[in-house]
DNA sequence: CATTGACCCTCACGCCTCGTGAGGGCGCAG
DNA sequence: CTGCGCCCTCACGAGGCGTGAGGGTCAATG
C-alpha cells in the first residue's frame, strides 16, 4: 500500500529519525512490515500509535509506562491522565516553591550587601561568642562550651566571601521558616519539620560537627533566654522567637 | 581537628555516602584532607560549601555549573539566580499548560464516551465520505480524491479503541484552537502556528501519507464549503469554522 | 549500465547523577 | 583473634535519545 519510510513519517510527526528507531526497539511502536532490505515501512494505524505516545511522552511519562496505557479501555485512560494531572500539579508547586526561595534568597543578598560588614557579623564576632559562652555556661554548665568554641574559631577561618553565602543562607532558612508560621503552618507537620531540618543542617554545618537533638534543644533555650537572638527574630516577625524556638524543641523531642 | 567521615557528613547533610563520592570525582566537593587509609575527612568550610551546592541543585543547576556559580562574587550570583528564576517560570508555565491539556482531552473523551457510536463516527462514516468526495470532486477535480478515499480506508482498518483515541486526540486540538481564537492569538504567531500543526499532523496521521501544504489549504476549502463541517466546528465555538480555516490556508502559505 | 547523492540499516559510545552491588582493607569491642 | 561496621575503589545500569562510523539501497541521471 502506501506505505511511508522513517524519514517520512519524522516529517509528519516532528519526532527524529533515532527516535523512531529507539521506539522500536523498547517495543513502544513497531513499522507495519519491514521490507526485504530490512527498511521500516510504517501505515496510517502506526502514525495514530504514535500521535498518542508523542501526546503522553509530551506529559511526561515515561515511554516504559505509554506502552502499556495504550492499550487500556477509555475510562482506565481517563484514570491514568487524572493521576499523571496530579504529579504535573505537584511539580508545578515545587517549581513555585523553588521561586520562591530564590526570590528570599536574592532579597537576603541584597540586604546584607547594603549592611556594613561591622553589621553583618556582629551577633558572630569575637566578643559577642565569649558572652554568650559564658552565659551557657552559667545557665547548662560545660557541656555546651566546646560547641560555641568551635563555632566561634569556624567564623575565622573562613572567607569573606564564604561567610557571606552562609550568613545569606541562614536569612533564607529563617526566613522561610517566618513565613510558614504566618501561614498557620503546625509546628509538628511536615512541612514546618523540613524546614526545621534545614535549619539544623545549617547549624551542623556552621558548629562543624553533627548536631544532637539536645544540643539542637539547648540552642534553642540560648535563643530565647539572650536578648540578641530574641531582637533578631522577632525583627523578622513579631513572635517569630517562640514559635522557632518551639519548633526547635517539638523536632529535637521528636527525633531524641 | 574535629573532622567528619563521609557517613556523618552524609547524616547532616542529607545526602548519601555515594553521592559524596561522586561530588568528589567531578572535582566539585573535596575533602578537607585525605587519611593516609584513604578515608575522607570533611571540615566546617565543606559543610559550608556543600549547603550551598545543595541549594542549588535544589533549583536544577547542573553539578557541572554550580562550581563555577560557588566562586562567584555577589552581585554575579544574583544575576545568576534571576537568570535561573526564568528558567523555573518557563518551566511552571509549561506545566500549567500540560495540565490544561489533560483537562481538555478528559473532557473530550468524557464527551466522546456519552455519544452514541453511530454519532461518534457519523461524519466519518463510508457513506458520508462518498458525499465528500463528490463534492470535492465537483469543485477541485480529481486530484483530492485519492486522499479522501485513503482516509475513508484508513477508518475501516482501525479498532475501535483506535478510533475513540485519535477522535478524542481531535477534539482536543480543536478545543486548543477554539481556545486560541477566544484568546486573541493572531493567525501568524507562533503559538496559533504550533497548534495548527498539530493539526495538520493529526490530518496526515489520518490520511496516512504526509499532508503537504496545497493539500492542507484544500481540506480548510472543504471544511467551509460543506455544512457537516461548518456545523462541527460552529458547535464548539462561534466564528471558529472561520478562524480555523483562515489559520489553516495562512499555514499553508507560509510553508508553501 | 555505471555513477551519484539521498536514504536506509546496524552497532556502539556519550550524556547526567547517582543507585547498587562486588570485592577487599581498616578500626574498635569482646 | 573474631566479628561487626565502617571505609575504599571499580564498574554496570537507567532514560531517551544525539551523534558519528561503517556500509547497503534506491532512483534518477550521464
Amino acid at each position: 500500500m502506501k506505505d511511508l519510510t522513517v524519514r517520512q513519517v519524522a516529517a509528519i510527526s516532528g519526532v527524529t529519525v533515532r527516535a523512531l528507531h529507539h521506539f522500536d526497539e523498547i517495543g513502544l511502536l513497531a513499522p507495519a512490515h519491514i521490507g526485504a532490505n530490512g527498511y521500516r515501512y510504517y501505515g496510517r494505524a502506526e502514525l495514530l500509535r504514535l500521535q498518542r505516545i508523542l501526546f503522553h511522552r509530551e506529559l511526561g511519562v515515561p515511554l516504559s509506562e505509554i506502552a502499556a496505557l495504550l492499550d487500556l479501555a477509555g475510562e482506565d485512560q481517563v484514570g491514568v491522565l487524572m493521576r499523571h494531572r496530579e504529579k504535573l500539579e505537584a511539580e508545578r508547586e515545587r517549581y513555585r516553591v523553588l521561586i520562591e526561595t530564590i526570590d528570599r534568597t536574592v532579597a537576603a543578598m541584597k540586604g546584607e550587601a547594603q549592611m556594613s560588614n561591622a553589621d553583618l557579623y556582629k551577633g558572630f564576632s569575637a566578643e559577642k561568642q565569649a558572652e554568650y559562652e559564658a552565659w551557657l555556661v552559667e545557665r547548662h554548665g560545660n557541656p555546651m562550651k566546646d560547641d560555641i568554641a568551635r563555632s566561634r574559631k569556624a567564623r575565622t577561618s573562613m572567607s569573606e566571601a564564604e561567610q557571606g553565602a552562609a550568613m545569606a543562607e541562614l536569612r533564607d532558612i529563617e526566613t522561610a521558616l517566618a513565613e510558614g508560621m504566618k501561614r498557620g503552618v503546625a509546628l509538628d507537620s511536615g512541612l514546618a519539620d523540613s524546614l526545621i531540618q534545614r535549619h539544623r543542617a545549617w547549624v551542623a554545618a556552621a558548629w562543624g560537627k553533627p548536631c544532637a537533638p539536645q544540643a539542637y534543644a539547648g540552642l534553642a533555650d540560648l535563643y530565647l533566654s539572650h536578648p540578641d537572638f530574641v531582637k533578631r527574630y522577632e525583627t523578622i516577625a513579631p513572635g517569630f522567637a517562640v514559635w522557632l524556638t518551639d519548633a526547635m524543641k517539638a523536632h529535637a523531642a521528636r527525633e531524641g
